[in-house]
DNA sequence: TCCATATATGAACACGTGTTCATATGTCGA
DNA sequence: TCGACATATGAACACGTGTTCATATATGGA
């Protein structure tokens, strides 16, 4: 239970800047969304494959040999994967490939790699 | 354990696809940054501060007031945000007035919700 | 100097999550 | 139709993580 009774005895700032503030916290949905999109991609694995569905359209099973996970693996974070149109399957007999969704990863990756290469 | 050792009878693809997917897994270390950076976004709570923070600068006593979160809950959440480079704190006194680190922060969250919202 | 306030941090605990194992589903070939 | 293969999925378990509580540190005011 948050602890909201005990506030700062003057707040720091004007009025407006809280105001501010409490405006662009207004759409909570899309906020919350907007977390769980980046749970998604806060995962070693996840990112390992979509870098690679960045290169190539593969396979489960290529993914699996290339990134040296076991096919449960990779099948489970596909999944994730897929509830947040990152990836799009495409069946092909028994194969399943899979492909980037839309170009929102690509940038998201180009931004997060320069940031953390940039220090 | 990955059991690397069962793999595709006849893999799915041309080689060089394999290929070209494994160079752009070359860089080990930034994937695990970014991996890393987006866990840190991955938390509504980080979401909400940065968010607040993108509109004002703030101290931690209005940040946990704003967010209906106590004050302990916000501290921890900025000592991961200062690590991951993505707030900037200045002291004042008694208190410490957090702003965004870079533009980076921005243009994730856009392309989160970019995505998030077009569907 | 002493106290109140603002912030930071460590410990403990509850909860979510990634992995493995086992198994189900579906498709091709014999 | 039957067996081998590719993929998906549920259960169980080990581990990481966010919260709270207690406390430490530091700064300003009396």
């Amino acid at each position: 239970m948050p602890d909201t009774d005990d506030r700062c005895e003057t707040l720091c700032l004007h009025p407006e800047a809280i105001t501010r503030a409490r405006e662009a916290l207004a759409d909570e949905e899309a906020l919350f969304d907007a977390a769980e999109l980046f749970r998604t991609l806060g995962d070693q694995g996840r990112v390992r494959i979509l870098t690679a569905l960045s290169a190539a359209v593969l396979c489960v099973c290529d993914l699996a040999e290339i990134l040296a996970m076991s096919q449960s693996a990779v099948s489970h974070h596909l999944r994730l994967l897929r509830a947040a149109k990152l990836v799009r399957p495409r069946k092909d007999g028994k194969n399943v490939f899979y492909s980037l969704d839309d170009e929102h990863v690509r940038l998201l990756f180009r931004t997060a790699l320069d940031h953390v290469r940039e220090e």
